[in-house]
DNA sequence: TTGTATGCGTTATCAC
DNA sequence: GTGATAACGCATACAA
């Protein structure tokens, strides 16, 4: 019932359990002829090791520990194929946990992760989070942390973004090309920074040309499919002037897309649209949303790896690099002006 | 530098190391007031309990081991969402790793997630599985296994599963319903027992039905957008009479859709299409897509409150029990017959 | 090249 | 109610 122990496989052998542990672990101490004796006897035995025993022993888990917002969404579940796939070949395993944009949800979950003692963390933060003592649990003890997407600047850490600056210039760049006059953006929520600079990059295009950057222009919502269409509702009853609008992301893009249409308000015609995030269905609804594509797989390959490479190399790193992905403009039928 | 343990807090407050145990978990024989105490200065020394140690020592992980196919699919990512948010109010970490069907992923998965002693197994086998020993592994030694959507006959384990059968029925009885008489289904490969079971539920409907029953109205392909769309060609250019389909998938249902658009034939208006596991674009395309919604949410929140029971009640089950997840038709514009 | 001894931090079994 | 002690399975410093 109980399962083999290296002890067990020593007795059976007349070795030390020492013996069995250095072969086991291919340690090059060890001759050939008893290793090969050992590994072989160990099969036989049915030994399966005890990782537990060996985590506490060498407080290694070889575990990464991951919070996302929401596991059940494209652009995160990319990310974190991207990360179990770059993990896997590298012996960690992948712990995976959602904070439903919960602060209190955040927190406890990086207590967890903290007391299961991950060997790193990769993170994307909610919308509700301002304060990091939950962060600095890790920073502070040298435990290697990594952002992604939502990032923090308060905490020294490497950091992994597309550039949304540059995403929301183009983004707005291209609606000015199509001749829009009056732009609205409806962003997120500004304690984020992806959002910030999204907006930033909106505010920059629209300086960069001749028209001007009204302030009633810019609305901060949380993005979601509801708050989308209250948003755009408001604007529309409230009689705003508009001829385009960059969305912080595609949801926001589709719900207003329907709401004009249910209301005879033609996307492209009379409102162009652009989304952020290139979520599957914006390619395939009608109008298809041009976008800006974020390269998720990707950004989770190379989180992940510059995560383990800090777990590896245990010198402390002085410059954390915050690594900008590229972002690319999809132009599609929703901001074409025919 | 080190973390504070308990010994630190016994030498502290000259208790013995048992009792700051006892008092930290709330174990009853310890007074109110010095359980008040050991708590508030092992707050104040920054105390996180070692639960590494702690696992080491009960052999419990509160860690539930996940193997999906690929998590980066919608169906699979609700699922896991499901999974997650079960497991953390019941206080289990979960660990998640694609096998990407690749049978050698799966088997070196399975054993690490062994090695580590997870308290469970949930899992959807890849494609090329074909044998289980690596899954006998964990239901040798009673660890609890919980199969969800791509399940194995010849383990014994509760099984979560939606009724393939049943959604394939509707959907045909849906179409027929609509008045629909030459009706096409396009499969999926029948290796795979859900897409056996969709056809037969096709089948089906068509023979209670007062149609005919014609082989060549089915065709089994790997339910590709680009199968898809060499499918649809083939069946057009071939001047198969038609005028409703099933999909096995909602991309099917996607590039059949636009090939027909494309090519000058009216959906639902000519042909009615039903598609099958409601993917978040099916809602938001034009038309909007008819499809047979799976509760993978909802899968992953049963399969996690299952094996979470077997974990907590330690007797052996002797009947293991297939839950089937009923399906629901979701009519939308793509077969409604105008 | 192998063996011996020790300890990781916690919980459980006794004892008092 | 509380304390002393052992034990979980493994890895490693030190010894041989």
């Amino acid at each position: 019932m109980s399962e083999t122990t290296i002890h067990d496989i020593a007795k059976k052998l007349n070795f030390s359990a020492s013996t069995i542990s250095r072969a086991l672990n291919d340690n090059p101490l060890i001759s050939d002829g008893t290793r090969n004796l050992i590994k072989k006897t160990a099969k036989e035995m049915g030994y399966r090791p005890n990782t537990m025993a060996a985590n506490f022993r060498t407080k290694k888990t070889n575990t990464i520990g991951v919070i996302v917002p929401l596991i059940n969404r494209h652009f995160f579940s990319s990310v974190i194929s991207g990360i179990e796939e770059v993990a896997y070949t590298q012996g960690f395993a992948v712990t995976i946990s959602q904070s439903n944009d919960n602060f209190e949800k955040e927190d406890k979950i990086a207590h967890t992760l903290f007391a299961n003692r991950v060997d790193g963390l990769i993170l994307s933060i909610g919308m509700e989070t301002t304060t990091f003592d939950h962060i600095k649990l890790f920073s502070d003890r040298k435990i290697p942390v990594v952002f992604f997407d939502r990032i923090v600047d308060e905490i020294k850490a490497h950091k992994i973004v597309v550039n949304d600056f540059e995403g929301g210039y183009k983004a707005t760049k291209h609606l000015i090309d199509q001749g829009a006059k009056n732009i609205v953006h409806i962003g997120g929520p500004l304690n984020l920074k992806i959002y910030q600079d999204r907006q930033e990059g909106f505010c920059r295009a629209i300086n960069e040309s001749s028209l001007e950057l009204d302030e009633s222009s810019i609305i901060n919502t949380n993005l979601t499919r509801a708050e989308g269409t209250k948003t755009i509702e408001k604007l529309i009853k409230g009689g705003k002037k508009l001829d385009a609008i960059f969305c912080g992301n595609d949801t926001t893009a589709l719900s207003v897309i329907i709401y004009l249409q249910k209301n005879g308000i033609k996307v492209p015609d009379d409102i162009l649209i652009v989304g952020f995030s290139n979520e599957p269905f914006s390619e395939v609804v009608t109008p298809s949303i041009s976008t800006i594509k974020q390269p998720g797989f990707s950004m989770g390959q190379t989180a992940a790896r510059l995560l383990i490479n800090q777990i590896n190399n245990k010198q402390k790193i002085t410059d954390f690099k915050t690594i900008t992905m590229p972002t690319e403009l999809i132009i599609r039928n929703s901001s074409k002006r025919t």
